[in-house]
DNA sequence: TGAGCTTGGATAGTCATGGTATCCAATATT
DNA sequence: AATATTGGATACCATGACTATCCAAGCTCA
C-alpha cells in the first residue's frame, strides 16, 4: 500500500507519519521506485504500537524509538533487554550504581528480592517511595505485606507466559511490561470506585454530577465476600 | 520563614516557587508587611506534594492544581471526590457518557463490577485495553482472571484503610490513589526482573553488566509470613 | 540615616516536545 | 500530456514548564 493508504488505515495524519519516519520510529516502506514506496501490514501494526506507547503508556517519541529498537534488534539476553526497556519507561530516573536507595533497599529486603542499585526500577521505586512519603502516605510494612505478594503473583503470571521463541519473548517482555501497566492502574482505580461506592452505601449518589443509579448492593459478585474492615 | 528559606528547605528554585504561586498550586504566605510574607511547614509539605505529583505521578501543573484544590476543599461525597481525582490523573482521556467502551465493559462484567461509562477510569481502561490489543498482547480471560483478583485485593486494602475523618479521607483517597501507582508499577517491574533472572537461571549473569548473585528463594523474610495468595 | 539586600509582583524569554505546513522535483496514472 | 501523489527537506507553530529580569517597596544593620 502507499503511504496515503497507511494514513487512512491508521488515522494518523500524513505529516505525523512523516515525522515518525524522520525520527526513526517507523521504517520506510520498500522503495518501488525513486519516489514511491510500498507499506505493509507490519507498518500498520507498527503505527498502532507507536500510538499505544506514546499516548497510553506516555512515552516520549525518543523513548518510544529506544523501546522499538530494542524489539527490532533482540539480543539473547532477555533479562538485559528487560532492564534496558525498564530504563526507557517513565518515570525517567537514571540509576546511579554508586547511589544508595535506602527506601527501595528496605522494601526489597522485606520482599526477599535482591537490591541491585544498577536496576533502573530500583531508582524508580526509591523515587516513588519518596513521593509517597512526601505526600504523607508512606508505604508501611502492613501495606507492603499486601501489595508485595499480590504484585508478585501478577508478575509470576507474566513471566510464566513468556513465549519460548527468543524474538517473541523480547517483544512480549518489553511491550508487556509497558502496556499492561495502564491496565493494572485502571483496574485498581475502578476497584476503588466500586468498593467505595458500595461501602459508602448505595442510596447515595455514586458520581459527582451525573445522577446515576448507584451500583447495586454488593450482593453476589462472583461469590466474593468483601468484609468491610 | 521567608521565601528564601523555603527555597533552601525544599531545594526548589525561587523562580519556580513563584511560578507555583502564580499558578495557584502554592498558597502565598501570610503577609507580615507589604513586601514580606511568612511561610510555614505546611508550605514545605505542600511543595513536596507538588513535586511528588508532577515528577513522580507525572501530572501537569494544571492537573496538579486541580487535585490539590480537591484536597483543599473536601466535599462530603468521597466517591465523587475520588471520581474527580481520577479524572485528573493520566492518561488524559475524557469520558463520554454516551460513548460505548466495549472492552472495558466486557472486563467489568467478568469482574462483576458495574459498568458506568461516566467514570473516567472506564474510558482509561478502554484506552489501555485497546493499546494492549494494538501491541499484540491483549488482556485475555486467563490474564484477567489473574490480574483482577489481585488488583481487587490491593484495592480492598486501600479502601479498608481510609481514615474516618472526612477531610483526611479525601486526602488519603485522592493522594493514595495517585501516589501508590508508581510504587505498584515499580514493584511489578522489579518482580519481573527478579523472576526473569531466576528463571533464566542462576549461572547466567542476571544483568547485562553487573554480576549479581541470584536472590535466594522467597523463603522467610523477617519472620513475617506473607502468604503468597 | 542610609547603603545594600531581600521581597513580591509583573513581564518577558527560553527550551524541549510533538507535531504541522509548505515547497519541490520526480514520478505514476489516466 | 495533464493531473495527482510521493518522498524528502525545511520551516513553522503551540504548549508546557520553567527561568530570568526589572522594579519599587520595604527591612536590617552598621
Amino acid at each position: 500500500m502507499r503511504i496515503s493508504e497507511l494514513v487512512e488505515r491508521t488515522g494518523v495524519p500524513l505529516a505525523t507519519l512523516k515525522y515518525y519516519l524522520r525520527e526513526g520510529l517507523l521504517p520506510s516502506g520498500e522503495a518501488t521506485s525513486a519516489t514511491r514506496a510500498a507499506y505493509g501490514e507490519t507498518h500498520v501494526r507498527r503505527v498502532a504500537v507507536i500510538r499505544a506507547l506514546t499516548e497510553t503508556v506516555g512515552l516520549s517519541v525518543q523513548k518510544t524509538r529506544d523501546v522499538l529498537q530494542l524489539i527490532d534488534h533482540p539480543e539473547e539476553d532477555l533479562v538485559g533487554m528487560l532492564g534496558k526497556a525498564i530504563e526507557a519507561l517513565p518515570p525517567n530516573v537514571t540509576p546511579d550504581a554508586r547511589a544508595d536507595y535506602p527506601r527501595a533497599r528496605a522494601v526489597l529486603e522485606k520482599l526477599g528480592q535482591v537490591y541491585e542499585p544498577r536496576f533502573a526500577a530500583v531508582a524508580q521505586l526509591e523515587h516513588a517511595l519518596a513521593a509517597a512519603e512526601a505526600a504523607g502516605i508512606p508505604l508501611d510494612d502492613e501495606r507492603l505485606a499486601v501489595y508485595g505478594p499480590h504484585i508478585r503473583a501478577i508478575a509470576e503470571f507474566d513471566v510464566r507466559n513468556v513465549p519460548r521463541e527468543p524474538a517473541a519473548a523480547v517483544e512480549y517482555a518489553v511491550l508487556g511490561t509497558a502496556v499492561h501497566e495502564p491496565v493494572l492502574v485502571a483496574l485498581r482505580r475502578l476497584a476503588h470506585q466500586d468498593l467505595a461506592s458500595r461501602r459508602l452505601g448505595p442510596g447515595r449518589d455514586a458520581t459527582k454530577s451525573p445522577r446515576g443509579k448507584p451500583p447495586k448492593a454488593p450482593s453476589a459478585t462472583k461469590g466474593r465476600s468483601w468484609k468491610k474492615d
